[in-house]
DNA sequence: AAGGATTCCAACCGCGGGAGG
DNA sequence: CCCTCCCGCGGTTGGAATCCT
């Protein structure tokens, strides 16, 4: 048998805080830090769970979160985030300082996906090729939509049949597939609204390591195709460290501002960890050829739609 | 103006994984 | 190695706000 959700307690409240309990546990926060949510409560006298109060403030109360709307940057990010990482949302949110994996999951459930799936039934329309997932959450939303309207018996049937249909057609999202020491994406530093502490930066590289996550095919053909249209690929033998990127993106000095990650042969990965980056790291400087011998490859497997060999080619990826 | 439909987002739920005994 | 505790994550819900007819 299953833990009792920890909210089942009698006499725990429930639902939107108070002022004054908002009140109660910035200020025991302040005092005490962060941690310990399970007795939390108890020792600042809220009648709260401690998941409850986590979330509070992780979401919420938190100083350093930015609040207000999505700007067209972040939102960008977020988009090309997701099509990396997929549905990690504390992964995307660590790469947008200020904005909490809720809010981001929020954002795209109702902004993004939409958009997405919109601009990828054109593309269909258009028969051009690309990801053409049907979202999941435009279903649950597009049911939950049913749900709560007058529906006929035939409109019941026909939406079991949907439901049927859709798990069918279910498309898996695998699991993300951690590839060591082949790609890293280091942290977005780009947004300059809020400062985060090279702790938190540590904490977060701590982590989530260096690793990069390939979740799919579709994956690695946005960053193999990214990373040729915007010439990531370096040809500086000289970078073969961290190349220093302030500036970036945020559009404030720097000689011009790349504006874009880059991929870059790096000998030792593991110095990124020093320094916020929205750089794709690649482990040595021998891998320019390389990854370019891929690309083309993998070009090559897109043409001829074998998805056998596709699969075992990104298997080859994998260390 | 009214009320139904839709959108948005804070909050909840259940699960998985790491740490420690 | 197993068990328990705790934390964090992603999916989902509920209701307030807004839009539409």
């Amino acid at each position: 048998m299953g833990r009792a959700p920890c909210c089942s307690k009698v006499g725990l409240r429930r639902g939107p805080w108070t002022n004054k309990e908002d009140t109660v546990l910035v200020k025991y926060i302040q005092t005490h830090g962060e941690g310990h949510w399970r007795s939390l409560p108890k020792k600042a006298g809220l009648l709260r769970c401690g998941k409850s109060c986590r979330l509070r403030w992780m979401n919420y109360l938190r100083p350093d979160i930015k609040r207000g709307n999505i700007t067209p940057d972040e939102e960008d990010l977020i988009m090309r985030l997701h099509a990396l990482l997929g549905n990690r949302w504390s992964l995307i949110a660590g790469r947008l300082p200020g904005r909490t994996d809720n809010e981001i999951k929020n954002y795209w459930n109702s902004h993004l996906s939409k958009r997405v799936a919109t601009d990828s039934n054109e593309n269909h329309s258009k028969g051009l090729r690309g990801p053409k997932k049907r979202s999941n959450n435009n279903l649950i939303a597009a049911n939950k939509k049913k749900r709560r309207s007058e529906k006929s018996p035939q409109e019941d049937r026909e939406e079991e049949e949907e439901v049927a249909t859709t798990k069918k057609i279910k498309v898996h999202q695998p699991k993300a597939i951690r590839v060591s020491h082949i790609f890293s994406i280091a942290r977005n530093n780009s947004f300059e609204t809020v400062e985060v502490a090279d702790e938190e930066v540590m904490a977060h590289d701590k982590r989530e390591s260096n690793d990069v996550i390939i979740n799919s095919n579709n994956d690695l053909s946005w960053m193999m195709s990214e990373a040729k249209e915007h010439n990531w690929f370096c040809d500086d033998e000289d970078y073969n460290d961290m190349v220093d990127v302030e500036g970036c993106g945020g559009g404030g000095g720097g000689g011009g501002g790349c504006g874009d990650e880059m991929i870059c042969s790096n000998d030792d990965k593991n110095t990124s960890s020093s320094s916020p980056c929205h750089r794709i790291w690649l482990p040595n400087n021998n891998n320019k050829k390389m990854l370019e011998k891929i690309f083309e490859e993998y070009h090559e497997l897109l043409k001829s739609e074998d998805h056998l060999q596709m699969e075992s080619f990104v298997d080859s990826l994998l260390i």
